[in-house]
DNA sequence: GCTTGGCTGTGAAAAAATTAACAATGTTAA
DNA sequence: TTAACATTGTTAATTTTTTCACAGCCAAGC
């Protein structure tokens, strides 16, 4: 890993990651890079120009392996250090992602989730235990939170996403419609549902 | 509009039309680039650039009226035609737009949700009436139905996928972690949440 | 009335991302 | 053995996106 990788690099490899996973489990063994793209929506030399940052090395004639493709990436991605994400903010889309997530075999184990509800607290949502923001800091350490997923109302999420940085969190997945201020070690990815929604109108009348 | 507007471009002043939403509720009437800017979280000099796409002018002491800006940007994204759009597959993710839409304050209305399960249809959903998926086409002209958030399972949404282009729609909002095969005046953004969560936890230990 | 100052609009420059292109490779088939 | 071929890795070219920088503007203060 030489210079800088760019995020949408990084994106495209957390991607290609999934695909492999995917078809490690259907048996297959090897793909050209044009299959392996196509299956991510994106151009044969995209992807080899990605893989080029993780250092792995392809054949000529067959290909990729994908268990070798898909440790290198793996190896890349995740280091030797792999930590926990939580979800803080129990609501629609809390509950959501929890169900989603339980389903979805990802890399990144939820280990608990938050809330300010006392209904809530102390129960296991998705089979996830909720947890009052209280014990925020002490569950980090428990579980080794390194991410957050921030889904509380716009109104409260800066102060809870200062409570999360003050936790040590330095990634928050943002669904609250404000721009988070946070120090700048803090990686923020905004997801705004009504505005990508808006996006997609857009361009279905174009 | 002259030339090519970009995707990025268009995705920033949706961004930019729902902050001017807010402000012009909270009373403000004029707002510098660098201020509005802020409140997006990009720079000064790429707002003026995008706002040059829509042919709105500020001044250089008052900076811009919130009222005429948010004006010539609807007219920019909305034109005349004010389509609709519908969630399609009720399962968690799309309880959870149901609800997460039905509170913000979105231009682009949601009129119908479509599920199989025969005891989901017929039932409101979050002031959503739930259709079968048979009288997707029946509906869509109805309520002239023009993009969709697909929230099925992955393993029905290609198929899904193909009848909403058959019945005209145009822009699909895609929660299934797959790419869909679709014809290329179709709009796909792709909306894989394990990927993305995956990113922000890699620069969360960076 | 003049000057100052901070802002906009925009061409030009810079940076970033994508695509093209091709030498090197190694397998297959004749 | 040798020729043909499809693919990789990587450099170079291209395209896209962002940032810079500054002329022009207009209100405010003197």
């Amino acid at each position: 890993m030489p210079d800088q990788i760019s995020e949408k690099t990084i994106a495209r490899l957390c991607l290609y990651k999934r695909i492999l996973g995917e078809l490690e489990v259907s048996g297959v063994e090897t793909i050209y890079s044009h299959e392996l793209a196509s299956r991510a929506g994106l151009t044969a030399a995209q992807l080899r120009r990605d893989i080029m940052a993780v250092g792995y090395f392809g054949s000529p004639t067959k290909g990729y392996e994908i268990a070798g493709l898909q440790h290198s990436i793996r190896v890349f991605l995740e280091g030797k250090n792999t930590g926990t994400s939580a979800v803080v903010g129990v609501g629609n889309i809390g509950r959501a992602i929890l169900a989603y997530m339980g389903l979805e075999t990802s890399s990144v184990h939820i280990t608990a989730c938050f809330d300010q509800d006392p209904a809530k607290i102390g129960s296991v949502i998705y089979g996830c235990r909720c947890y009052s923001l209280d014990e925020l800091s002490y569950r980090c350490n428990q579980y080794n939170i390194q991410s957050a997923i921030l889904a509380v109302p716009a109104g409260v999420a800066q102060l809870v996403a200062e409570k999360l940085v003050s936790c040590n969190i330095r990634g928050i997945m943002n669904f609250a419609p404000i721009q988070l201020q946070v120090p700048e070690n803090v990686f923020v990815e905004n997801i705004n549902l009504a505005v990508t929604l808006e996006k997609v109108h857009y361009f279905a009348r174009k």
